[in-house]
DNA sequence: GAAGCTTTTGCATGCGTATGCAACAGCAAA
DNA sequence: TTTGCTGTTGCATACGCATGCAAAAGCTTC
């Protein structure tokens, strides 16, 4: 009755004290790394916490300090493999460290989430949005309350939001330049969505860089970053008289979908008919089915850069927001062919430069 | 000095009270469905509340309640699309009544994983292992708390383990009938690995149904539910004297591995030299790249029994554990010929049953 | 053995919320 | 007006841990 009934409640550090015949302070220091405590003390009462087998209450942790070692994840796609890989590497690479990942899928206009608006609620240490946006008031509160938020693959002229993110700008020049190096002549390019300004980015410098060899044209549609869009994107894309012979598509993703519907529904071949190539290096865009040419944009290394954007952040709260890019490069594989100059050979794949 | 100099401190419920002229208590009840409290009070308390932009702090409720409204969910192969599903409709699922997860990805055998053993330390409602077997120590520290244990996808011998799971027994059946009544008569296996349970279900029933039919000899090898695993595995099957013109693989993700090697490496047309059939139906199963044969495994109908499991556990904590199974079906596509007979199509879908 | 110093320990309190209990207000019935 | 009841409110305390402060213990040096 006093007591829940099923299974008597979780030791304290009160109950290892007890046992270890110390104060229940004494205990808490045994478990913070630098604390005062004699060693002997120490081992008596992890010994003690052993044989309760004792653990440490994070939520009680995390009132007395302010910290939770908690990073919400707020994440909008992910059926796309390449934020399925980002979101395991922050989770491998946070757990080094202590810390966990508290989940929020989103819509993919992360704007009108009212559920993220919560997410201080549970105190977490650092907010990480991946393929989202945050909100203005979401952005507020959290400088507000001193959480720094880092946004990887969207920019965000919010000031106080930092950013990791590949090399848009050159990855979208590369695959212009690679494109013409190859002789398309007649192009055409897969966006995210029109609100998405790193794909806008892409497809800017990638109309600019085009247009600069001479070719005016590029056609454009929009496949939002999902499969079924971007194959609806291909399709009005494919249906336009003169239809390109290179098609860059801004996600791996979208490109797979591309590559189904050019090569299913309009029985083109690929690459003598058409080339196509995306972005990211999703391990599936090297298995032989997809086969895609792709400007990689290493997963593992924007997690770590977000990581360290959230630690130097946290260590000083002043500081301002951080901008990072991490490198890629563009790597040949079937679904385009090859330019006569420039394709190196490195470690067994082909990539080309400029 | 004495607050916090970035961003004064997060509103609490003492300065909501002291801007709406009430006690601290009051403020709690305000925010708890079914307190006792005026209505006129609980308007005003949450105008001061919207005007201070307070958010209970939930660490503080846990602690007080006991009750963390976090549901821990490990995961070992975020890379398979069918897990990633899993994990979205979870998350979005858990969100409908304000619950979150609390990620851990561990290694595909998390019994060794020390890191999971302290996800009581968080206070977790509850515990989802998809792809994963929990420990022992790890089960009976739960039960100990009174936390239930969930698992999707893998069969456990431990009482007190809840099970959610696709039909493996009849989803093998009616592979191994359908490859026989599509006149294939040279059989493989492409399992997950030797200690995952379910595949072993999958693969017995399999061999027994294919022996039913007089078939004696079906190769199998391992895969360990990897693609570069299930790549390996489909080369041994194919270099092996009389090769399989019929391979079931456990998993989808799987197969799709076994197509790529199949087609590229060996040359041999699907379905017409071998058939290929997988389990879960993923999205990219349907896409033309792979055009998948497939047992599907809905994931959305997992998530919503694991929560129900949950749910129930809590309600009634002594409850024992619970199996529950959820139904598929065998989805016809490209990668296997037509049987004379048992086709149907529903809705657009191609389907079969013996 | 005393003085001075460092290390170790316990006490007391705070973190923000929930809740049992008693006090109180409001209202209806007597 | 008094009594009894229901519905609201505040007080006090608990939840489990961290930490400033003072007391205690250990050690060094003379």
């Amino acid at each position: 009755m006093s007591r829940k009934k099923a299974g008597r409640r979780a030791p304290t550090e009160s109950d290892v004290a007890k046992v270890a015949g110390v104060s229940q302070s004494a205990v808490s220091r045994a478990f913070t790394p630098g604390a005062s405590i004699a060693e002997d003390t120490r081992k008596k009462i992890l010994k003690a916490a052993q044989s309760l087998s004792y653990q440490p209450n994070l939520m009680a942790r995390s009132m007395a300090t302010g910290r939770s070692n908690i990073i919400a994840l707020a994440i909008s796609s992910l059926e796309n493999p390449f934020y399925a890989q980002v979101v395991k590497e922050l989770s491998e690479q946070l757990r080094e460290t202590g810390r966990h990942i508290l989940l929020f899928t989103t819509s993919p206009d992360g704007t009108a989430d009212p559920e993220l608006e919560r997410v201080l609620s549970y105190q977490v240490d650092a907010l990480i949005l991946t393929a989202t946006t945050a909100s203005l008031e979401l952005t507020l509160q959290c400088q507000k309350a001193g959480v720094p938020i880092v946004q990887i693959n969207r920019e965000s002229n919010l000031s106080g939001i930092s950013t990791v993110r590949g090399e848009n700008q050159r990855a979208a020049e590369q695959i212009a330049d690679f494109f013409v190096a190859a002789g398309h002549t007649r192009f055409a390019f897969v966006g995210g969505s029109e609100s998405s300004n790193i794909s806008q980015i892409r497809q800017q410098a990638y109309i600019g860089r085009l247009k600069s060899a001479g070719f005016e044209h590029v056609a454009v549609a929009y496949g939002n970053y999902t499969f079924e869009g971007a194959a609806a994107a291909t399709r009005i894309l494919l249906e336009k008289p003169d239809r390109a012979d290179a098609i860059f598509c801004a996600s791996d993703y979208m490109a797979f979908a591309a590559l189904d519907v050019v090569k299913r529904e309009f029985g083109l071949s690929v690459p003598e008919d058409i080339a196509i190539v995306g972005v990211d290096d999703v391990p599936e865009a090297g298995h032989a089915a997809y086969d895609l040419t792709t400007y990689s944009q290493p997963a593992a290394a924007l997690a770590r850069e977000a990581i360290k954007i959230i630690d130097s952040q946290m260590a000083s709260p002043g500081r301002r927001a951080q901008r990072r890019e991490v490198r890629g490069q563009l790597i040949l594989r079937g679904s385009t062919r090859l330019p006569p100059q420039g394709v190196l050979t490195i470690e067994g794949k082909k990539i080309w430069q400029s």
